[in-house]
DNA sequence: TATGAATGAGTTTTCATTCAT
DNA sequence: CATGAATGAAAACTCATTCAT
């Protein structure tokens, strides 16, 4: 009887470590060495199981984006209205609350300006935030409704939103001792909700 | 008889050969060959100017910096009231208008992702920061006064004007195809805007 | 299933090719490439099992000195009286007798020279003579206790049979043609001989 | 009226810059540059002077020579016995009283381990010890005459104290720290008083 | 599957020497 | 004579990838 595969759970390791190793290295210099060392493997069984380097980090941005969502719909399962679903969003992705993981951010921060350069990671990355944004628009829709309230401007809100959490990470990263603490959900909050209520309320004219 | 230095041009002129190379290749693969050539430099000669690739990334930040701030300045020569003020830097620093250059931002992105693991760039770089997010609080508290409002949370306005758009920067840059056109100087006059009008005004209050 | 390692064989090979090259280049003339030649390895494989250069010459030092110790063992097996063992130390390390390594001793020169300006290899350098010292230290006092005499001198004496043993290695290497043949450990036995001859003979003393 | 040519001074700079780079950074890192920096000069100037680096480097071993023998006359000047210009040649080499460099005892060091490998450095630096060499052989045969003794060996003598100079030098170089203080002129004293004092003498014989 | 040695191309950096000014 | 920029060949070191075991 053959024994079982353990390609899954290997290959698990492996973006593991990529992501250990990038959040404090960048992506060039985590080595296949530095990844296997960190994952507790032997370098070659790396390429066994992945045919590239490039390949993990692929593997790497949609597992960070899978390990986002996953946390919002931890947090959005305990959330009844449309505005407690988005606060769950915020939380989740500006990482408050249980699961928070700094080194992830780190790591998408990195993956994102290797985006800037590598088409293939440009590609999964650039899905995986216009899932983000999709979301989002959903979600910021549903709180418009319950305040009756309109607006032409949805998309551009959640882009800028979009936008603001994507630099709430990198400055986390690379600012931190510049940035006011615990800054970021708040002020998500108050951009939407101050942005929803000057909008003009349509709901209540003749 | 002694012949004339040209150090600082020539240094200016490898500053600006990083900038463009790494503005499409990221900072590891601007390789001081790549980096000469764009130049039209012999790879020696970079060395001859800078001590170590490192020093001339540490140059190109500050550059950076300086050059943004030179935008504002120009753009806010023609502003008279603190909101065109603030209109000018928002302006300046998202490259509307003329002297826009997407590979300058393209290149801050990659910066960005350097200062999150090189102790020194990240130095410099949390020092642009913290001179951006200072004139940021001046601009916003003028524009305040100017309303006749007030608010403790200038701080943290501005430090969430910041964050955004350091993250319009990043997707302007790794994920162009995804976010609407044209959002950002919008978005960022509208936040200002309605999260001001939100505050309690207290001005006619007896 | 795992691959057997052979890097302490392969090390000892590195330090072996080093010691060769070494010996007619000098160290800085000892590139990896010509290591690499001369143990039969591609250039990558040093750095695989060294870090560094640097890391080969202190292993090479400790190498070096090792074999000289183990020469003088073989020596002295067969010696029975404290003159004898100095004599089998003598000519163990003037590298008389079988098992003679002229490399050997001008890569130590070339080792000492490195010693002047790098301090790790200062540091084993100095273990090593340290070492040396102590030893003919005790053989000294052996050999004096035999022939009934007492000094104080016998570190003076111990520290100037170092310096001449290091100085006519460095003669050998550097100035053959200069120095009259075979004077070396002739020389050593009669200064020892005739530095204790001349000591008050405090024996016969009531 | 053409302006004085100063170029002896100017060459005697460079040597003596030489030996100061030298003596602490070993010869391959006392590169142009940094020579040029100690003695003051622009790099290009170097090499107007000096066909080569090698150049200076005989340069620098002849004025190393000429140094030390320039040390001897004066301490011998005061000195009327053989034995006195026997005490005066060791103080002088072993670099006693006034007018010690221990940097050009550093560079002395260096020196000899470039005259390993380097053909043309090792025919001066063989010029220099064959002549010491027959110095040392003529004040210890002045000595012997003074005490009416006679020896074949004075040649091995003469030898055996030129290695241990040299080898003193090497150690205070290099492992300053391992030997006694100040053990180097007296011992070599010893070494000459008590080997000749051991000869047969044969001046009372019938 | 797993190991770890091996390869070789590529990278930064150094530096003697040259040369225009 | 003097300056200092410029060159280009070499050096150490890195590392993804391959492969024998």
């Amino acid at each position: 009887m053959s024994r079982k595969s353990n390609t899954e759970q290997r290959r698990e390791e492996i973006v593991a470590a990529l992501l250990a190793v990038m959040a404090e290295q960048g992506y060039e210099k985590a080595t296949i060495q530095a990844i296997a060392q960190q994952a507790g493997l032997a370098p070659g069984l790396i390429h066994y199981h992945f045919k590239s380097k490039g390949e993990i980090l692929i593997e790497l941005v949609k597992s960070l984006a899978t390990l986002s969502h996953a946390r919002y719909l931890d947090l959005a399962a305990a959330a009844s209205t449309p505005r407690q679903k988005l606060q769950a969003y915020i939380d989740a992705r500006l990482a408050k609350g249980p699961g928070a993981k700094p080194e992830a951010v780190a790591a998408w921060v990195v993956v994102g300006a290797e985006a800037v350069r590598q088409t293939e990671v440009r590609q999964v990355y650039e899905e995986a935030l216009a899932f983000e944004l999709a979301l989002l628009h959903t979600l910021l829709g549903d709180y418009l409704n319950e305040r009756s309230k309109r607006s032409g401007n949805v998309r551009k809100l959640a882009a800028g939103l979009l936008a603001f959490m994507e630099g709430a990470f990198q400055l986390a990263s690379a600012a931190q001792n510049v940035m006011p603490k615990a800054y970021a959900a708040t002020v998500a909050m108050q951009f939407i909700d101050r942005y929803i209520d000057a909008e003009p309320d349509l709901a209540g004219k003749p």
